[in-house]
DNA sequence: GAATTCAAATACAACACTGTATTAGAGTTC
DNA sequence: GAACTCTAATACAGTGTTGTATTTGAATTC
């Protein structure tokens, strides 16, 4: 097997790297706080030596991780909603999005992890937050075309209705995903389209 | 001042009071996981000894402090919803329950808690989702008969819209609490209101 | 009021985690 | 290819946590 031989930036990016998906799989598997130093590095194939190489603390550590995270959403949010503008339906994007957004399940721990983390550290909150809002203006600008397009007068600030989006949205994803029996897939998709054309159409579903 | 002289019953009981709130002080301070046995036992003025005298582990005491947390809570929601049915909005009873309910914080942080350790450990996920179904059902039983006493049809399974609007408060409660200047009281509250209106009415806020 | 029973304190042994300081061994430069 | 410069491993010192085993002292029983 011909192994590359890595320039030592490359080399160093992959750990980094290693680092940070490892830093994800434990985090979703344990939380945060559960999670070592010592975990992280081992389940990536390295020992602390190469965490603290890389990353000067754990929590220097999620805050890259979370970046990472909210880049990739930010960019397949972008894509899906600047796709087809011409759908009729708010909703099936919006829903399409966290379908997309979740699909792995770390992705959702990981940030639930990180609302909770905000709560008790207020630097933290402010980057969290920050984050949260890049994805509220991206959502909100969909809401404003969307509306336009559909000559319906907004409901509310589209900023608000952004958040309320993202709220509603979440949780029900959580009741979907926890309690798979008492709201199915189906019915998860029927609430978040009755709700969404109501609001939205003012009218029936 | 003529301390009262406890009964051995008394004095046990008063024990486990006093540790399952430091229990819930000290978590929703650092969280669970970084919340040791010995933090909570200091915090209620006992050494480890008490602790263990008095539950079998830390996660013992959680479950605990979350029927106790749960069990005041479904009180006050359904003394809430008794109380005025007549009310014209369904949206004012469950916007108030909540801020009665998340009143101190301290519930908030436990309950998010929660449901991220539910995610990890699937015998406190049964339990913890039969905690919140009995919350959903008495939720779901007010918009039953909220929407019979109006003469509006259901917009969708009662239990199902309950879940919507425990999720959507829920998730918008942390919005206005993790960044108030961006969706503050006034705007969080109105924008409960369009949406439930509109999803119940199907017609103008 | 002596014997008992039980809650809670104390002592203890094992272990996990952190972060730094030092070392080894590659990659790089000349 | 020798000197160097990094990355990551290793060693280490200090601290925190857990759970059990034992002890103390107050409440209860007779």
């Amino acid at each position: 097997m011909p192994r590359k031989r890595l320039t030592r930036e490359e080399s160093r990016e992959q750990t980094r790297l290693r680092l940070l998906d490892a830093a994800a799989v434990s985090i979703a598997k344990k939380g945060l706080a559960a999670t070592s130093v010592e975990d992280i590095a081992a389940q990536a194939g390295y020992t602390r030596g190469a965490f603290y190489s890389n990353f000067k603390s754990k929590t220097d550590l999620f805050i890259e991780l979370l970046k990472r995270d909210h880049q990739s959403i930010q960019e397949d949010l972008q894509r899906l909603l600047d796709a087809d503008m011409s759908s009729e339906d708010l909703q099936k994007q919006l829903t399409l999005f966290y379908a997309q957004a979740y699909r792995d399940h770390t992705s959702y721990v990981i940030w639930a992890e990180a609302r909770l983390h905000s709560v008790r550290d207020a630097k933290f909150r402010q980057r969290l937050n920050a984050l949260c809002l890049e994805k509220r203006d991206v959502i909100a600008y969909f809401i404003l075309q969307f509306c336009k397009r559909m000559k319906m007068p907004l409901p509310g600030p589209a900023p608000d209705l952004a958040l309320a989006s993202m709220a509603l949205i979440d949780g029900i994803l959580y009741f979907n995903t926890s309690m798979p029996n008492e709201l199915p897939d189906a019915a998860a998709e029927a609430l978040l389209g009755t709700i969404f054309s109501r609001t939205f159409f003012g009218a029936q579903a």
